[in-house]
DNA sequence: TAGTGGTCTAGACCACTTA
DNA sequence: AAGTGGTCTAGACCACTAG
């Protein structure tokens, strides 16, 4: 695209950064590019004015250009090429993701409750042996949740943790608060880090009863193992919820508000 | 904790930057401020040490130190309080994300195929006349696709596209190519911006034909609909995939390696 | 009041791409 | 050779927090 060079590249617009507002310069700059990248002004493949010339259109410093643009690669709005430009990116699926904070705000909330079914001693096996990593036989603690909200049933638990003689299993553990602490990042975890997976699966009959669903309905399965600052693991397990009350949702390409 | 001052925080790794590295300043520091949390230097719930101590310790310049703690804060780390300091955060369920990068690796490889179905012109109706915002009746074109991979049917879509007698439907968009880009954020897509979401469904006696499925088994459903630069629907429609060929997973906490 | 993070300046040098 | 992005310096001023 040809740009008379006489005159600022932002079309009609001639926006400007507001120095006497709380917001900061480099987030203005990101939200003048973003909205002209939305108004057509910038198309996917186009390249962006250098970094210079945007200092000067909009008199701020190179660094406060910068990172900006660095927003805006960080969002996949665009890519950097040393020495060549900034180029806007097309929509790309590839660089989608789901959030979890839909089940943060799910723990936060005031009416989930939870249930235990129950906690028991028993012997490792199967998955759980090799998940947890111990030889099977060894004693694992098992618990088994119904988490409700409203007084009905939305997630159904199971979970191993390995079992230390020492650390006797304190009440509060089993409550929602260590959950609530879990998927909040509040409350001091043991655990250094972990794994997520999520498959589709259909509800077996185990589950169909305490969740109040009809075996063989669609549902979500979250499985996670979390592993101590050993990187030993600690905890193995999974949570079932039904499909028709849970969904996750994302955006791909640019949004008008950030 | 207790810091004796005359010595580094780092414990006894004694770590530097190493200026002759290719690997940037700001980059060594989030790994070496990562290693300390991770073999338990700093603990969840810990300040990290103030950014002037950080310049002091490894040399190097504020803005360069005020960037390796932005990364650690965006990676959601560690969390920043104006005027109090930088503290390592708890592991977070919440904070976690599902990429759709194992989506995007499917579509650029090589044994990936199309195989188109369907193509036709068909009057707007319930859902598809909603989504696309044309009124019932209206012509759509409905394409309906099987992806391959190894010759093994992988995903059925399913699309409402809108009809403009202006733009003819090239071939070339039917193809893996126009799917591919779209994954990939090559090609020159029309598409501004879109919406995803996945449910967990079972599979239709449609789609479990096509899929070569039994009916009743567990599948994920990927719905999109895509807007043009003049935020109108242009495209709604869904991946159907079944669930023991497809899963999701991240990992939360501290990583060993970036 | 002292310390902290949040923002920003006005440059610099380098590696890389493009012509 | 000229232009571009990648990194970094050595400060500055501000708003906020905490003792």
């Amino acid at each position: 695209m040809e740009i008379d060079k006489g005159k600022p590249t932002n079309g009609d617009l001639d926006l400007k950064i507001d120095r006497e507002s709380y917001e900061p310069a480099y987030i203005q700059l990101v939200n003048i590019i973003k909205q002209q990248i939305s108004l057509g002004v910038f198309r996917p493949g186009d390249k962006l004015p250098s970094e210079s010339k945007l200092c000067k259109e909009y008199k701020v410093s190179p660094m406060t250009v910068r990172r900006a643009v660095n927003i805006l690669i960080d969002q996949a709005v665009a890519n950097a090429v040393q020495g060549s430009g900034t180029y806007v990116n097309s929509i790309n699926l590839g660089s989608a993701a789901f959030h979890l904070k839909g089940l943060q705000e799910f723990f936060l909330d005031e009416s989930t409750t939870v249930k235990i079914l129950e906690v028991r001693i028993v012997p490792a096996k199967d998955r759980a042996s090799k998940k947890l990593a111990v030889g099977g036989g060894e004693p694992l603690i098992l618990i088994r949740r119904l988490l409700l909200k409203d007084n009905e049933p939305f997630f159904y638990h199971k979970e191993y943790l390995i079992y230390d003689p020492t650390r006797p299993i304190v009440e509060s553990e089993l409550e929602v608060t260590s959950l609530r602490g879990l998927f909040s990042g509040t409350g001091s975890s043991e655990f250094k880090n972990g794994e997520l997976g999520i498959e589709a699966t259909v509800i077996s009959s185990e589950e169909a009863k305490v969740l109040k669903a009809e075996t063989g309905t669609a549902a979500f399965l979250l499985e996670h193992i979390f592993y101590d600052f050993n990187q030993s693991p600690v905890s193995w397990g999974w949570f079932i919820c039904r499909g028709d009350k849970l969904s996750f949702t994302t955006t791909v390409g640019i949004q008008e508000t950030l």
